[in-house]
DNA sequence: CTGAAAGCGCTTACAG
DNA sequence: CTGAAAGCGCTTACAG
């Protein structure tokens, strides 16, 4: 049914390495015979199969994305920046869903890797423990990470201790003392950056700091980076500190729950979200931005270097977050 | 420096074929070689790689997904139903986004398939004329469409004009008149389906239909499936049509910026988007639902049946959309 | 339960 | 500019 180089070789009257050379843009191909070659092709429906090409020539072009999770705006935008490099640069894109916890999680990281079905990958929010980044350092192939950073890997990432710092002492500034955080899956590396970089503006504010005050909602789904996981702490953050008088959340995603929350909770303090994903401009969300196409495209140019450049030195980029007010901060400077 | 199958078998002291059978459940090996051999694979990191067992064996147990527009919220939802039935079954997914726009598109579509890199392929709001569809026919390949549908295809899509329809017609028994309609780029395929239901709306309703209702803006971007389409079409409707005191739009994206726009001009109608988006029940959007987690699954099994029975008979489901009614058309009954 | 061998559909030196 | 041949890393009847 399907044909292969065989049948295009056998009715051009060539050889099967000419077939080749045809789709391979060899120049040492007269023009004729290319012609002949490629009308054949057309008319049959015929390309070069990827996996054989793979197989034959150890290239195959394609550049594999690693994610935890796929519906997460975060990884979205992410993912659009990979996607304009690569096209740019003729390589394709796969994408990969891990979809499993704990060790299974693990598992399935491993085995992408040794399945060998990209030739440089890219891993997107993949937290692993340091034994496990130790077990991956062996696979003799290209991974540049993403949201994340590790000793021996290329990375590109935002300090996210210092985007919680910003966004809190902003507040703490504003004259705000019982500042909330809503978080997510505590055990979420990123989210203990969070916690941290918010605990650390406390110190530095000389504010006994109130752990209670770090609230997360559900968080069986996604970790808890949804609308709902920030609608349910926001509620239990009323109920347990019903004195809370700003917050700062996790993601913006989750921040959009809160604004529900607070709306039928009807109270109104200022909230900083993080992320700023497309939708935070329109509905008025200050947030912290993290250049997420940016980060994509950087990250893939690194991985194609390191793909070139076996040795190049180990390239570890860390974005500064910047603060964006918005609407949802509006009367952040009446109270000071 | 990767290993492959001759060193393992060397090291375990057996055949490659031993070895292969290890690594496919295959049982006719005994419990000592088994362990033998995954222990010394364990040691080097050895998995098969994807791209031999799939010349080797004509299978790939891969499914790829062909979309448009990666960031699209849409896709993202469909992509998630798709992933968990995937996941269910023991395949895995690879996604390939078109980037290509008029004829270079389509190129890009019959490239992806005359690779032959999946086993079947899940085309997510891909539309193609009939002349393109028909060409595609003669591939002996397996695909799905979602969101469209074209005789001998297996298809899983949404009424778009009954959705439209019912939409416009709430609004008019509503009491309204002066309908807009918050369009995208009009050759697009959901959009010509929608605007049919939004005619057809006015035409049952013997309203004389004024085709300057119907705006879009900026459509560069994803065909103005964008916060920013929404906001830039609801500016130039506020300027054509001040008198505007309704409107449907094309898609709940879009509607997060027609909201946002109506706040900066001051003007305050009942609005209802389109999709259902994770955020619009949050944001108080009143939408007309797509079942788009139901979708992906709902498709990817019809895929597998196909892949499975090459002659079963083409399978064409059509949802009925539903209409939610929230917050942003809470003032739709005081007016009738 | 295990091995030798053919074959999957390509690419790529090597010759000419 | 073109072809014969080896090889890429696997799987899978076929024998035993």
């Amino acid at each position: 049914m399907a044909s292969t180089i065989y049948d295009i070789a056998a009715k051009a009257g060539v050889s099967i390495a000419t077939v080749s050379r045809v789709f391979n843009q060899s120049t040492s191909v007269s023009q004729k015979t290319r012609e002949k070659v490629l009308k054949i092709s057309e008319a049959v429906g015929y390309h070069p199969q990827a996996y054989a090409q793979g197989l034959a020539s150890k290239k195959l072009n394609t550049i594999m994305a690693v994610v935890p999770v796929m519906s997460n705006y975060f990884f979205i935008e992410i993912l659009g920046g990979i996607q304009d490099k690569l096209t740019q640069l003729g390589y394709e894109l796969s994408i990969f869903n891990v979809t499993g916890t704990g060790d299974v999680f693990f598992d399935q990281v491993e085995h992408v890797i040794r399945r060998r079905a990209a030739e440089g990958y890219l891993f997107i929010s993949i937290h692993l423990n340091a034994d496990q980044w130790d077990k991956l350092q062996k696979y003799p192939v290209s991974i540049t990470l993403i949201d994340e950073f590790y000793e021996g890997f290329d990375s590109v990432s935002v300090d996210n201790v210092q985007g919680a710092y910003t966004a809190t002492k902003t507040l703490l500034d504003a004259g705000y003392e019982k500042i909330g955080m809503i978080s997510a899956l505590e055990s979420s590396k990123p989210i203990k950056d969070r916690i941290k970089g918010y605990k650390l503006a406390f110190e530095e504010f000389g504010f006994s700091f109130d752990p209670n005050l770090i609230i997360s909602g559900d968080t069986n789904y996604r970790d808890g980076f949804t609308e709902r996981g920030g609608y349910t702490a926001m509620q239990l953050m009323n109920e347990v500190h019903p004195k809370v008088d700003a917050c700062f959340c996790s993601s913006d995603v989750q921040a959009v729950g809160v604004l529900k929350a607070m709306e039928d909770l009807e109270i109104s303090i200022p909230l900083i979200g993080y992320d700023d994903i497309e939708i935070s401009e329109y509905i008025g969300l200050s947030t912290v931005r993290q250049p997420m196409r940016d980060m994509g495209a950087i990250a893939t140019q690194t991985l194609l270097d390191r793909m070139k450049n076996e040795s190049k030195a180990i390239s570890q980029i860390i974005y500064s977050p910047e603060l964006i007010l918005r609407k949802s901060t509006n009367g952040i400077l009446k109270k000071s």
